[in-house]
DNA sequence: TCGAGCTGTGAAAATCCTGTGAAAGCAGGC
DNA sequence: GCCTGCTTTCACAGGATTTTCACAGCTCGA
C-alpha cells in the first residue's frame, strides 16, 4: 500500500557486535544509518535530521538522564529509544516520563528494536504530519516536500507524484548510486519485475525536466549496468565546443552520460 | 512544560485484579477510562474517541491478529499497547508490524503500564490554542472558529460542519499540499477506506461555497495524484483573454491547475 | 571489430484520478 | 411518522499519468 519511509537513525553505543548486526538490517531495509560510540551533542543531533535514535545510556555515564531529557527537549518530533542492559522499573518510568518512546532490555533481538524503531518513528511522524523541513537544495534546484513539487528559483518543475518521489529518493542519497530493482522498490513499493523499464522512462522525464529549467546542469547520472546516482554538478562550458578533451571530467561520470550531457546542453 | 491533557483509555483484560489497580492510578491521574473484559467492536472504538488502548491478546482468541491489524489500521492515532503473559520476539516484532505502539510483558508494573501508555499517546504537539485568536483571514475569507463558520465580509458561506472542518484544516496550513488520507484522517478521525470519495466530494462543495461568495478567489487547488492545497489567490484577470503569456503565473501551480482554474472560474 | 546486453527514446495502450450530478442513507426535529 | 438537511455512495466522463513496446544507439568484453 505505502511504502515505508526511509528512517534516518541515529545508533549510540558502544556494543561493537550489536551494532553491527543492526547496521546490517537497517541498510537492507533502506535506512540510513550513523552509529557513534559516544555521546552526540543535541545540536549536533539536530543537525542530523533524524527520525529515530536508539541509544544505551551506560556510554552515557552520569549524564544519563540530563541528556536524555535535553534531546527529547529540544526534538519533540524525534523517536527515542533506550536500550540498557539492566534497569528498574523506576528507571523506565522515569525515563519514558522524561520524553524517552520506549526502553527495552539488552540483550535484544535486532529485529525487534528495529521493529520498535519503526514503531516509534512510525508515530512521531504522525504526529507531525507538515515536516517542516526546509527545502532541500541542490545545485539549482530546490525540492519542498511540503508541496511534491521541486523548483528552480521560483517556478515549478511540474512534476507528477511519482517523478517527484523518484527525484526525493536520488536527492536524498546524493553521489550515491543507486541499483535499479532499489529504486523501484522504493518507489513503487514493491519488487520490480524482471525487464521492467519503469524507472528508466521517469529517469528520462525526470531529465527533460530538469533540463528544460535547469540547463547548465547535470543531476542524474547512469551507471551502466547498475543503476543512477544523483549529483548535480555544472556542465562544462559550452562555450568551448571544439574538441572538448574534456579534462575536467568527473572520474563517477561514464563517458555515456558525458556525451548525453554534451548532447543534451546544446 | 508538559500539558497533561486527560487521556481517554480504554483496557481490555480479564486479569480484574490487574486492571482495579490501573483503574485506581489512571482515575487519579486524571484519565477517562473504560474498561472490558471482552473484544471491543472497532466501530465502537472510532466512536469513543480513544487516545489510547491496552489489550491482552488472550481475550481476543483465535482473531487476535485480525483484530489487531483492524485496529490499528482503522485508528492510526490510537496508541495502542499490547500487555501479553508471554510472547516471542517474532510475535512481538509481528504485533508491532502490525501498527501497534508497544508490546510488554505482563506481569508488569502498573506504573510502567502507565508511563507506556503517556508515552504512546504523548503526541498532540499543537501550537497554542488559536482558537481566541482572532479570525484567520485569508483573501476575502474570514475564518472564525468560535462560530464554526467562514464569512466574505458579514456573509455567511452557510458551511456545514463537516464542510467547516474540512476548510479549517486546509486553511491552518496554508500553502501546503495535503493528502487524501490525511485529510480524511484529521476530519473525520479514523483512516479512510480506499477508494472513498467523500474528501472530493467535500472539496466540492466548500468550492461552490467559495466560489458563490467569493468569485474572482481560487482558494482550494488539486494536486494530482496527492491531494489538496489551500492557497488564496485572485484569478488571472478574465478580461486579458487575448494571448496572455501570463508571465505572473504562480509558480506553484500545476498546469493542472491553472487549467481547472480557468474552467471553474468561467 | 563484433555481438550480446543495456540504456535512451518516442509513442501507443492501459490504467488511474478527479470533477460532477444525482440517488441513497441517516439523524434529528416537528 | 414525516420532513429536512447533511453525509455517503455510485456511476460516468474527460483527462492525466503510468506502463508497455519496439527500435535505435551505446558499452564492454571477447
Amino acid at each position: 500500500m505505502n511504502q515505508q519511509q526511509t528512517i534516518r537513525l541515529a545508533v549510540v553505543d558502544d556494543d561493537s557486535g550489536f551494532v553491527t548486526v543492526l547496521a546490517k538490517r537497517t541498510e537492507a531495509a533502506g535506512w540510513q544509518q550513523r552509529t557513534s560510540s559516544g555521546a552526540i551533542p543535541p545540536e549536533e543531533l539536530v543537525a542530523m535530521k533524524l527520525n529515530a535514535l536508539l541509544i544505551d545510556p551506560t556510554v552515557l555515564g552520569e549524564e544519563a538522564w540530563a541528556y536524555l531529557e535535553r534531546v527529547c527537549g529540544m526534538l519533540p518530533d524525534l523517536g527515542v529509544v533506550v536500550c540498557s542492559e539492566r534497569s528498574t522499573v523506576a528507571q523506565r518510568v522515569r525515563g519514558l516520563r522524561l520524553g524517552v518512546d520506549d526502553w527495552i532490555a539488552k540483550p535484544c533481538h535486532p529485529e525487534e528494536a528495529i521493529a520498535r524503531l519503526e514503531a516509534v518513528s512510525r508515530r512521531r511522524r504522525r504526529s507531525r504530519p507538515q515536516a517542516e523541513a526546509g527545502p532541500v537544495v541542490a545545485g539549482e534546484l530546490a525540492i519542498r516536500s511540503d508541496r511534491f513539487q521541486a523548483f528552480v528559483g521560483e517556478v515549478s518543475l511540474d512534476l507528477t507524484r511519482r517523478e517527484f518521489e523518484l527525484l526525493q529518493l536520488l536527492a536524498d542519497s546524493p553521489g550515491q548510486v543507486l541499483e535499479r530493482e532499489a529504486i523501484y522498490q522504493r518507489v513503487w513499493g514493491y519488487a520490480m519485475a524482471h525487464g521492467d523499464r519503469s524507472v528508466d522512462v521517469f529517469i528520462r522525464k525526470l531529465r527533460q525536466k530538469l533540463e528544460k529549467l535547469s540547463p547548465g546542469w547535470g543531476y542524474i547520472h547512469t551507471h551502466f549496468g547498475v543503476g543512477y546516482r544523483f549529483d548535480p554538478e555544472p556542465s562544462e562550458p559550452t562555450t568551448a565546443p571544439a574538441g572538448s578533451s574534456d579534462p575536467l571530467h568527473n572520474s563517477f561520470t561514464t563517458s555515456t552520460q558525458a556525451r548525453n550531457k554534451l548532447s543534451l546542453s546544446r
